[in-house]
Order: C-alpha cells, then structure tokens, then sequence
RNA sequence: UGUCCCAUGGUGUAAUGGUAGCACUACAGAUUUUGGUUCUGCCUGUCUAGGUUCGAAUCCUGGUGGGACAACCA
C-alpha cells in the first residue's frame, strides 16, 4: 500500500461489508452511486480504533470510486471543544485520507427542527415534563415493558408551544423533552418514545453560539444527517446495532423517494494491554498517567506518530485485522509487526550505544581516526553509504561484554573474536575494575587486515557476533526513551479492578546517557532510524542541538534475549 | 426471564454447499558483517447435539458460551 499515493494492496478476498457495497452496485441501488462519511464527536483525540474506521469509511469511498466526507457530530455543546476539530483533521491527513467534504451535524440544526415540528405535527412527538428519573424508570427494563408518560397525549398545538420555549430559553434544562411516540412496551428498548431533543443552556455550542436551547440527540441527529447528506453505506461499530431499527423507522417516516442510507455495523478495534477508551484516555492524560494526548505510549492516532509509527504501518495492521462482526481482542504483538515491516524497509541504519562501556583497542595507535564507509540501509540498496568515525577509543554496549560468559554468549568475552559493525575482528584481551568490581573499561586488540570491505582474507574470516559501536571522541550524548506496554493486563476493560491500578510501572524508562554516531547532529523531530541491533527509534518533538532525545518505536526480535529466558 | 448480534489453530482473518487456507505468534533449520532481515520446514482449528444433502465451517432447529441494549452521551 502506497499511502501517498492512495494505492490499495491488491486484496484476495472483500469483507463483508465490501461484499454488500458491490451486491448494492450490482443491483443500481441508490444510481449506483457510493457515499460514506467518517462521523467523529469532537470531543477527544482520535485513536487507532478511529483509524481502523477511518480506513473503511474512506477506503471504500476510494476503492468504488465513491466519495466520502467528514462530519463532526456536534450534538452536544456539553462534552464538545474545537480544540479538537483541528487534530482530527490533522489526524486524518496523516492516514492519507482526503475528505470530499467537511459538515457539522450542528449545521442541520435548522433542518433537524424543521422535521422535528413536522414529527410534532403529525403526532409523532411530543413534549414530555417529567424528570430524567421518572422517564428512565417508565422505560422499564430489557425484560420488562415500559408505561407511557402522562403527557404523551398532550394536543398537538401545545407540543409545538413548548417546543418553541424548549428553544427560547424559557425552559430550563432537565425541565422538558422531545420524545418521539413510538411503543413503550417494544422489546427493542430504544423504540421506548426515545429522547429527540432536550434542552441545554450552560453551554454555548462551539460553531452555533447561544442560537439553540434544544439540541437533537444521537439517534434523531445521526441517520437524519446522513440522509441530507446523501450518505449510501453508513459505517459504524456494532454497539449501534440495536440503534439500527430507530435509525430505519426515523428515515421511514419522512422519506419520499427511493433513497435511503444503509447502516451497517462491524467489530469495534481492542488490542491487548492497552485501553481503547475515550474516557480512560482522558482520565489518564488529565490525572498526568501520561505526559498527554500524543504520550507515545498511548493508542491515540497523534501518540502512535510521536512513538514513530508511519501511517504504512497503521495501513499495514488495519489491513491485516480485518472487519468483522466477531468482537474480539487483538494481539498488540501484531501492531508491532506492522511497525517493524514498514520500519525495516525504510529506516537508516545507525549506531547507538544506549548503555556506553568503554572499549580500547590497545593496538590502535593514539590519536588516529578512520573514516569508514557503511551502509544505510542493507534493504535498500538505493539508500547508499555514509563514512563513520572509527579510534582507539569506543563504546560497546554493557550487555555485550561478559567476563564469564556461556558458550552460547557470541560478544565480547576475553579470548574471544568478535567484528565491529564496518570496522574491524577484534579480539577481547581482558577489563579493568575497579575497588569494587565494577567495570570499567575492556580491552582488545584488532587485526589491522581484517578491515571491513578490504576484500582481504582476514577480513572474510567467519566471526559469530558482530557488534555495534561508537567512537566516543566523535559521538553524540542523547536521551533515549523506552516504552513497554502501558498496562500489565492483556485486558484492562475487562478486569475488576481500576484501570489506574493496571498502569506497566515499567512502561517508561529513560536513559540519559546514551551516545549516538555523528550523523544524528542534524536529525529532525519525527526522523526515524534503526539503532543497528537494537530496534527501531524517531526523533522525539523534544529534541534539540543540546540534547537529542530519541524514542524507542519498537524493539527489534532478540532472539538471544529469548534464549536467555529460557534457561 | 425480552430484542438484537456473534462463535474457524494461542491471536486475527479466509473459504459464500465441493481438498479448511493466510497472517501473526511459538518451535526447528538455512542464509546473514544487525542473535535483525530473508528463506524453508513444523505444531495447533470449524463451540455442541440433531436435521437437510451424494456432500455442511457454510443451510435449518435446539443447546452452550460471549457481547450489545434500560444516558436528557455519541
């Protein structure tokens, strides 16, 4: 998948719901014309679970040469900011997505009223004055049927006079509602006489001001918004399913042609040790669990891209899930392979030494300096080579040396050959510790004819490990930020415990005195690298010429680390 | 003692009445100047009981298990 361009992967099999799409194309439904819309509450970041729906709502739009549009659902002045408006849009660029259009469901706030007086007219609404509790008791419960309400049977022309102050700020809030009259002993608990309108003055609505008192609810604002609109396919998770009814019988009572959106609901996104919650996501940014929205530990779209995931590897894993209408949990394993396909095949190669021991070749002469050429990236051939700075001294990283190591241990061990990533086989000839036994610096003589790329026989030798290095007189000091998971659960929604109390202690961890090779200097915030043996890291926002600050995206598969486990 | 939805290896997803396949994971091996990558091999699956059919993961019925619905949220 090209993101750029918007080229899909050629796919082996639809889903269903491409599979319903092309039965509509097939049978000219709606003049063969296909129409969907990404439905956003601007009341929260967006996270990857709006990524898996965005990819759908817009991907089948592209793919059947549809359009489709974005729309804030703003419905409700209460929970809603702009300060969200302009993320989600940046959001959805970042997926490569062009919406066709931008609404705002508050935009049909005339028409929604319209038809709601039209609904009154006909006795399909009316105006109820009882109490938040009152009406939720009267709605009885899934297993039992609800009773009406006393004013059910209020005339027609009193509906409409206290509609009117509903919306003229005569009415105050929690006071009246509008219910539509359905049947309060359905089985279907939101054909109950469901709420349309209720009246909300605290609040100045963010695009509409104080012009409205009486705001539609989700179920008479939603399908009616897609109706105007023209929607054909309109695509949400399957906690609407029970909506769906209410969703057909609103469109059936004003409908007067042969159009109509077709609500279709697939498989919310879950994945393992993480929350996909919006309340949870607030809860963990506004109590400072996290250093915010975009904390690269959390799910949200704006966190991923600060974590260094590119939008190939979201496409990558979207594509992979799949939709469905089983509700399962996936494995965050597999978001990480998505991360590390789409890194290994863009990301430059450089070295890092995230925990620095110092290494002398005490047979390389004092005060010299080699330029050697390496590779940027050996899956891409077309990335070319860079000159790195070779001495006497370097740093190694600490686990790669053991006095005492097993036989497995193929790194720096006394008496042991290892290569120095683009340089030279070096062979350990001890280390130094100090009072306490602590070590200090190790030691190793190279072999002057075993220079990387010199075609020489040394040079071909066979050496287990190769190890990665840095000059110390010519690297850089930076920070380096490692990530684990940010719960210790698999499932934190379905543990009884709080979800603040599940938070991976460990799921931060910051090293401060790392050391980079020189060609870092430069690096942008956002840049992604491999740090060559260690996994895959982006320049954080946070980084400066003083202190680089780098995060860790993924880790690479160590098969050592799973060799050590197990013994 | 309601309505609706769902059930395929450990995880996710195909097969749309005709050989249960793919990806991830795990494991084993080959290659490798990243214990990475790549390649090869390998283990593991149709919730259950009936029925229809020459033939059922697929259709029907009953069970079992899971989920959604009782916000003046979306």
């Amino acid at each position: 998948m090209n993101t750029e361009t918007g080229i899909e992967a050629p796919k082996k099999s639809l889903n269903f719901i491409e599979q319903i799409v092309e039965e509509d194309l097939a049978n000219g439904k709606n003049d063969k014309r296909i129409q969907t819309r990404f439905p956003p509450e601007p009341n929260g970041y967006l996270h990857i679970g709006h990524a898996k729906a965005i990819c759908l709502d817009f991907g089948i739009a592209r793919r059947y040469g549809g359009i489709c549009n974005l729309r804030f659902d703003d419905t409700n002045p209460v929970k809603e900011d702009v300060e969200y408006v302009g993320s989600i849009q940046e959001d959805i660029r970042w997926l490569g997505y062009q919406w066709k259009n931008v609404y705002y469901a508050s935009d049909y706030f005339p028409q929604l009223w319209e038809l709601a007086v039209d609904f009154i007219k006909r006795g399909l609404a009316y105006v109820d004055e009882q109490s938040a509790e009152t009406i939720a008791r009267q709605k009885g419960s899934p297993t039992l049927p609800g009773t009406e309400s006393p004013y059910r049977n209020r005339p027609i022309e009193e509906n409409l006079a206290l509609f009117e102050k509903m919306n003229a700020g005569e009415i105050e809030e929690g006071a009246m509602v509008l219910r539509a009259k359905i049947d309060m002993a359905s089985p279907n608990m939101h054909f109950r006489d469901p709420i349309m309108y209720r009246v909300i003055k605290s609040q100045p609505h963010h695009r509409s001001g104080t012009t409205w008192k009486a705001y539609p609810m989700y179920d008479f604002a939603h399908g009616q918004s897609d109706y105007f609109e023209g929607v054909t396919h309109s695509l949400c998770t399957l906690e609407f399913e029970v909506h769906r009814p209410l969703y057909d019988w609103f469109i059936d009572q004003f409908q007067n042609s042969d159009y109509r959106p077709r609500q279709i609901e697939f498989n919310r996104l879950n994945i393992t040790y993480t929350v996909m919650s919006k309340r949870k996501m607030l809860q963990l940014v506004q109590e400072n669990l996290v250093r915010g929205w975009d904390d690269p530990r959390m799910p949200t779209i704006c966190g991923l891209r600060r974590r260094g995931y590119s939008p190939e590897a979201i496409h990558n894993f979207i594509d992979k899930i799949g939709y469905t209408k089983y509700d399962g949990v996936i494995d965050v394993g597999l978001l990480e392979h998505a991360a590390r396909e789409s890194l290994n095949k863009s990301a430059r190669r450089v070295s890092a030494v995230l925990e620095p021991l110092k290494l002398i070749i005490t047979n390389y002469p004092e005060g010299q300096v080699e330029l050697l050429a390496t590779e940027n990236n050996p899956e891409d051939p077309t990335a070319g080579t860079r000159q790195i700075e070779f001495s006497r001294e370097l740093y190694i990283e600490q686990s790669d040396f053991m006095e005492d190591a097993p036989k497995k241990f193929f790194r720096m061990t006394p008496g042991q050959e290892v290569r120095l990533k683009s340089a030279y086989i070096v062979k350990c000839t001890g280390c130094k510790k100090d009072a306490d036994g602590n070590l200090i610096e190790v030691y190793a003589e190279y072999d002057p004819l075993s220079k990387s790329g010199s075609g020489t026989p040394e040079s071909a030798r066979k050496v287990k490990g190769t190890l990665h290095w840095v000059s110390i007189a010519h690297s850089l000091p930076a920070e380096v930020r490692l990530y684990d998971r940010l719960f210790s659960v698999e499932n934190p929604a379905a543990d009884t415990r709080d979800f603040r109390e599940l938070i991976n202690p460990d799921s931060l961890r910051v090293i401060t005195g790392a050391r980079v090779e020189a060609s870092l200097k430069n690096a942008k915030a956002f840049d992604h690298f491999q740090f060559q043996r260690t996994g895959y890291f982006n320049v954080d926002p946070d980084s400066c010429a003083e202190k680089l600050v780098f995060n860790r995206t993924v880790a690479l598969k160590d098969s050592w680390a799973k060799e050590q486990k197990k013994a």
